[in-house]
DNA sequence: AAAAAGCGTTGATATTTATCAACGCTTTTA
DNA sequence: TAAAAGCGTTGATAAATATCAACGCTTTTT
């Protein structure tokens, strides 16, 4: 269970992990199952654990004043779940992660992470890296916000993230676009011509 | 010169900086001045520069098919001024960053940085720490984006950063908030009644 | 096996936002 | 100091997108 992380470790570091660094990753990461619409973190909550997706899928969203959820992450295996701006300041967080499959993860409290980059430069070399990427990421995403379409942001995305389209239901890669659900399935009409 | 940058980064780490390190970090540093409307970075360069900004004011953009700028940064004192993307990847730029105002800069290489990030621990600690702030500010904005409609993002942005609307111009507002610059006018007088 | 919930689609209509053109005012440039 | 460029505003109109309601189909729940 614990290989996938490990295996993801190595491959976004430097030098591979020795036996006795594995063994503290290891120990701060747990296993953990979540069923279909299980809850990994609540609205109001601080953001405590940290989860790598083993097996799974699961979203991240926010619900405004009418009830109406905006999806700000779809995850699925080898991403990092977890709500960084609650975590980091510890304030209380706005969005919801749960689960959209039965998903298998591994957790570990966010001083248990902080605690793992001080002690295995592997791990805070990965962490940098994720960090950097997660905002490039963010970035583009922001960039094709203001800058495009509806309809070429789907193109954009349905390119870039084939494997969201498929596991996916339309309305949420639709709330993740910023757009409802009629919208896009109009989009798609069109593009299908 | 180098003071603000110091300063700043001894209030991003946990202890402060030896009179070494302070030297390391000044020798990788090196003044700039930009008249308005000069580049730091150009799009399909790739970039190799960071810097950060003692005075000025600088705005960092895409330009679209159309001609069209956006806005994706705006940068005063004590920001950072780069794309992260093209950075860490070495890929081209698909942004502009010019000097709004005149502008005293402090930049590095992006070798260099990484040489103090080794090196320095507290440095190592800034950039992390500005790595997450960066991916939280792009995360929250996203969310805006998605979530609400122009008058609510202009009033959240006009509430959270006054002193950019103090700063900018109209039209570049807008444009970093994925609206017209008619739109935003309009916004503003509904707003005032 | 029946009922309920989830999903995607379509039509009719309303709302939001963009586009285009023009104007007055201020600041910068020549 | 004259001309040009930059900026914000307004009006008329067009385009993009949302909203609301309904329907058929599939999957899940009871």
């Amino acid at each position: 269970m614990h290989q996938n992380l490990l295996a993801y470790i190595n491959q976004h570091a430097a030098s591979p992990l020795t036996n006795d660094e594995e063994a503290l990753i290891v120990a701060a990461f747990r296993p953990k199952k979540l069923r279909k619409k299980q809850y990994f973190l609540e609205e109001g909550y601080v953001c405590k654990y940290v989860g790598f997706i083993v097996k799974g899928a699961m979203r991240q969203y926010s619900v405004d004043d009418k009830g109406v959820e905006h999806i700000v992450h779809l995850y699925i295996e080898n991403y990092w779940a977890s709500d960084r701006e609650s975590a980091v300041m510890l304030t209380p967080t706005r969005y919801n992660i749960d689960a959209w499959e039965d998903t298998e993860l591994l957790v570990a409290t966010v001083a248990d992470m902080l605690d793992l980059i001080e002690k295995v430069p592997s791990f805070g070399q990965m962490t940098r890296l994720m960090d950097q990427r997660s905002f490039i990421v963010s970035q583009r995403r922001l960039n094709s916000t203001i800058s495009n379409s509806a309809e070429k942001r789907y193109e954009e995305f349905a390119d870039n993230h084939p494997q969201f389209i498929q596991r996916f239901p339309q309305h949420l890669i639709a709330s993740f676009l910023g757009i409802t659900k009629e919208t896009l399935s109009r989009i798609r009409k069109q593009a299908s011509k």
